[in-house]
RNA sequence: GGGCGGGUAGCUCAGGUGGCUAGAGCGACAGCCUUACAAGCUGUAGGUCACAGGUUCAAGUCCUGUCCCGCCUACCA
């Protein structure tokens, strides 16, 4: 067929039909339909990024449940957009600009966040043909930016109403602080890194005095902000120091030394240093003991005027260095012990974090996260995998106030004005009129609001909140978010607490949290550890619904998935498989058209091989309907794979041909109908490829422009189950094992393809007898070259013929010229031990008494089959093996 | 320190509520260009299901303990 080449070469389909879609409106969402809903809201990748193996993941199962709820019939949503991404955002253009030689603060804000529009407009388009190329059906029309007019709105609007709702306040408060990117950051941001580093032990004198206290740790520099020491108040050995002072080296100054029981007695020497304003418990501690907070750093990390002069200008690991040393010279260190110990980094710039006291803005988050609690102790909000939801738990039980504020450029303003004569703070959609102290100079927050904020109103932002629009009456709440579960706290729960804060209902039903992609070491891929596969690259080599397979084939429900590329190289074999069958099945249609409409192609219900094919096929519909139902991708795919390869390929299509050869053309009409349904079944995994076939099967081929205006598979129902046949089943599971007995010999013993062979057949069940010969001389030439076919109930072995043994069933098929006596005494043999052993394993369990009692009936009984069966195997093994072992003998002599 | 997940074939993984002879893909070996597919076909080998107990008629599956691996979380300076 010339329009079909031999190989699937998906780079020539996937554009088109990418087109096609788009150019018919599939994807359109109606803000107001007669169908039911179903709505996902994209995680809004970053407006500048590019796609890497996670949104491939994410998005590719987002895509799955998308097309087949859209096929279901249900009035999809799958709303995109992309994310401003803040910090990230901004230390990439930090980095480019120190390439022109310049930096951000060079060139001030205003030129700054020109720049960042200007990188936002050339790369917007990229990230968003991406996704096209992994074939994401998203309402492209409805895309949405975090910084958009609307949303820009929205979070203003949110922000004010939390602000009126006394949720945001400002306040001086203890929080991280990136001395890199200047700005505060909340813990979420911080990573704990295990490193190596030291014990400083430190001589700190008492005051009046010959006792010296001494201190032990691993931040020596912060010394310079000292304002108390702490010993735990029944601490014995330091008792009588309580209240007295001691002297703080290199600063000369005295600073109390009180009782606390935060102080661990057994850690260290016992005695604490206490830097209230640069450690997040001896803040705590300095506020239980009302100790002066002394700040020591500058914003961007060194030390500040607070310090003895010596040391004002250093940077932070410069001044430990010269603390040391000047601690050593002052005969003040005791020594220094190597300490292993976790310190925080910035998640995304990697620099150290400083804790430090500011005035910051904050969102008591802690009504929200106790009804987010509620809505989901009461079924609102379901996490799948169930064990998240205990994460979720313990991280909402224990949430902090989140620090809403980054002292940063790119992204929404604080909507928050000061007044420039009386300082009246006002929080406004816009900049007042009038303060009330009659003043109207005003001055906005210089700082912009954490990224996480914007994007927690993104399941009702990107719908229109907070006007009331048709969308968010339909939509809202949606049916599922789909994410990784490391961004469960970034994202996850904000939404579901700012949603229940602004539109007072959770903001979906069901989170489905997949694993992180890992490569073949189990290590997250990502592209900072270079262990990364590029999806575009993939998508070149393998095409999109290759890959698009092995992620949903590799999508268990582990918290790392592994995507060695054997995986994707499946896929497109796999693709390559179905596109060839299609192929067999064109090539033969244009000899024998089907004379009817593909749906109305009439069920030969005498046929077994069509009757056992259907009824593969609804078995497939219904485990692969209810694994997508449950969010088991893999299972889909697994089960998708193994029919249209293992069943169709391997057994129907084999079928076919004989049929076929025997002008009987049922079985293709009804293998085009198999493929059609199939196609429909694979498309929300397989869309491309499922397209084309689809087109071609109902559309006769025409690929190309006549095809624009008809029908496509993306909206096509999704097939119905009907109903499935035991029966025929049964009997084609018997034949199989007849053929495949029949190949296996001639496999073992090495008969040549081209050979024709004499086949023999003993059964004493007359029912069986009756199937095989109507059906095995019929199906046996496809699979296997074959003489003549004997089937009786009685049956001499043939001599020099090889046998095998299917319960009760012989296979004969006598060698005389091939046969090895040996080879096939040597096969027989281990047959034979293998069903001593079955023998003995089920005569065991028999034997019990206790489990003839107490077993379930069905189970019991099979178990008594089960032996009958491998006894009369055994026995004619047995016999068979004597027989060849006296040949043996006889020619010996 | 708490918590979660995992340890099944050489590799990567399946095995919802315990019950056929523990599966798949890749890899290995042997034989095939059989007129859809060599990105294919056929056959074969390969597993004491981490270990030790226990519950049960029956355990890869449930319980307890142990050992590894990974992750999340925690204020030990």
């Amino acid at each position: 067929m010339e329009n079909l080449p031999k190989t699937y070469t998906p780079q020539e389909i996937e554009g088109k039909w990418y087109q096609f879609w788009q150019k018919n409106n599939y994807f359109h969402a109606e803000a107001i339909s007669e169908k039911p809903s179903y709505a996902i809201v994209i995680p809004p990748p970053n407006i500048t990024g590019s796609l890497h193996v996670g949104h491939a993941l994410d998005n590719t199962l987002q895509d799955c449940l998308i097309r087949w709820r859209r096929m279901q019939g249900y009035n999809t949503l799958w709303m995109p957009g992309t994310d401003h991404a803040g910090i990230v955002t901004e230390l990439i253009m930090e980095r480019k600009l120190a390439e022109e030689g310049t930096s951000r603060t060079a060139i001030g804000r205003e030129k700054f966040i020109e720049r960042m529009w200007q990188w936002k407009a050339e790369s917007a388009g990229y990230i968003v043909s991406q996704l096209q190329q992994i074939g994401c059906s998203c309402d492209w029309e409805r895309e949405r930016f975090t910084l958009d007019e609307g949303l820009s709105e929205a979070v203003r609007t949110a922000f004010v109403k939390f602000y009126e709702q006394g949720l945001i306040y400002r306040d001086t408060y203890m929080a991280n602080w990136c001395p890199e990117c200047n700005t505060v950051i909340s813990n979420l941001e911080v990573e704990p890194i295990e490193i190596d580093g030291n014990f400083y032990h430190i001589r700190y004198p008492v005051k009046d005095s010959e006792v010296v206290l001494e201190i032990a740790t691993t931040r020596p520099e912060t010394m310079l902000g000292d304002t108390a020491v702490a010993v735990h108040p029944d601490d014995e050995r330091y008792q009588h120091l309580i209240g007295k002072k001691a002297h703080l080296p290199l600063c000369d100054r005295e600073i109390p030394i009180i009782a606390d029981a935060y102080v661990d007695r057994e850690f260290g020497t016992g005695a604490l240093k206490v830097t209230p304003a640069h450690d997040t418990n001896d803040y705590e501690i300095g506020l239980r003991h009302n100790l002066e907070q002394c700040i020591v750093f500058t914003r961007d990390g060194y030390i500040n005027e607070n310090a003895p002069e010596r040391y004002v200008g250093l940077p932070r690991s410069g001044c430990r260095q010269r603390v040391v040393e000047d601690l050593q010279n002052t005969d003040s260190l005791v020594k220094i012990v190597p300490h292993r110990h976790a310190v925080g980094h910035h998640d995304r710039c990697g620099a150290v974090v400083e804790p430090t006291i500011s005035l910051q803005w904050f969102m008591d988050v802690r009504p929200l996260a106790r009804r987010a609690i509620e809505a989901t102790q009461k079924g609102e909000v379901k996490f799948i995998p169930a064990r998240e939801t205990a994460r979720f738990y313990h991280w909402m039980e224990n949430i902090e106030p989140w620090p809403i504020a980054r002292q940063r450029w790119w992204g929404h303003r604080i909507p928050i004005w000061y007044c420039n004569a009386c300082d009246t703070i006002t929080a406004a959609m816009e900049t007042p009129q009038q303060c009330e102290c009659g003043a109207s100079d005003f001055r906005q927050e210089e700082d912009v609001l954490d990224t996480w904020f914007s994007s927690g109103l993104w399941p009702f932002s990107t719908m229109g909140w907070p006007a009331e629009t048709p969308e968010l009456t339909t939509f809202y709440p949606t049916s599922v978010l789909v994410s990784g579960w490391d961004i469960l706290f970034f994202w996850v729960a904000r939404m579901i607490m700012l949603g229940l804060g602004c539109m007072d209902e959770v903001p979906f039903r069901t989170v489905y949290l997949h694993g992180l992609v890992a490569d073949e070491k189990g290590q997250k891929m990502s592209k900072s550890k270079g262990n990364s596969i590029d999806p575009l690259e993939t998508i070149a080599t393998y095409g999109a619904d290759a890959f698009r397979f092995a992620l949903a084939n590799a999508s268990t429900p582990l918290p790392y998935v592994a995507l060695p590329e054997s995986q994707i190289e499946a896929g497109r074999r796999f693709a390559n498989k179905i596109w060839n069958a299609a192929r067999f099945i064109f090539m033969n249609l244009e000899k024998h058209p089907m004379p009817v409409e593909m749906d109305t192609v009439e069920i030969n219900r005498g046929t077994l091989e069509i009757e056992w094919i259907q009824s593969r096929l609804n078995y497939t519909i219904e485990t692969t309907t209810d694994a997508l139902e449950n969010f088991r991708f893999h299972e889909a795919a697994q089960t998708l794979y193994a029919f249209l390869w293992h069943e169709f390929c391997d057994w129907y299509l084999e079928f076919t041909k004989q049929r076929i050869a025997q002008e009987t053309p049922e079985a293709l009409w009804v293998a085009a109908n198999v493929l059609e349904q199939t196609m429909r079944l694979i498309h929300p995994i397989m869309p491309f490829l499922s397209e084309e076939i689809w087109q071609q099967l109902r559309y006769g081929g025409s690929s190309s422009e006549s095809a624009l205006d008809k029908n496509s598979v993306t909206v096509a129902p999704w097939p119905e189950p009907m109903g499935e046949n035991p029966t025929a089943e049964a009997t084609m599971a018997t034949l199989m094992e007849v053929i495949e007995s029949i190949r296996s010999i001639r496999g073992e013993l090495n008969v040549p393809l081209g050979a024709s062979v004499e086949i023999h057949i003993q059964s004493p069940d007359a029912e069986i007898r009756d199937r095989l010969e109507t059906y095995l001389a019929q199906y046996l030439p496809a699979f296997t070259r074959v003489a003549s076919v004997t089937i009786a109930e009685t049956l001499q072995k043939p001599p020099a013929s090889a046998e095998s043994v299917i319960g009760n069933l012989a296979i004969y098929i006598p060698l005389a010229n091939v046969i090895d006596l040996d080879a096939e005494r040597v096969r027989l043999s281990k047959r034979y031990q293998q069903a001593v052993k079955d023998v003995t394993a089920a005569q065991k369990t028999l034997d019990n008494p206790n489990f003839v009692q107490r077993a379930p009936e069905r189970v019991v009984s099979q178990k008594r089959a089960q032996l009958e069966r491998l006894l009369v195997e055994q026995e004619k093994l047995a016999r068979s093996l004597e027989i060849l072992t006296q040949s043996a003998e006889g020619n010996d002599d």
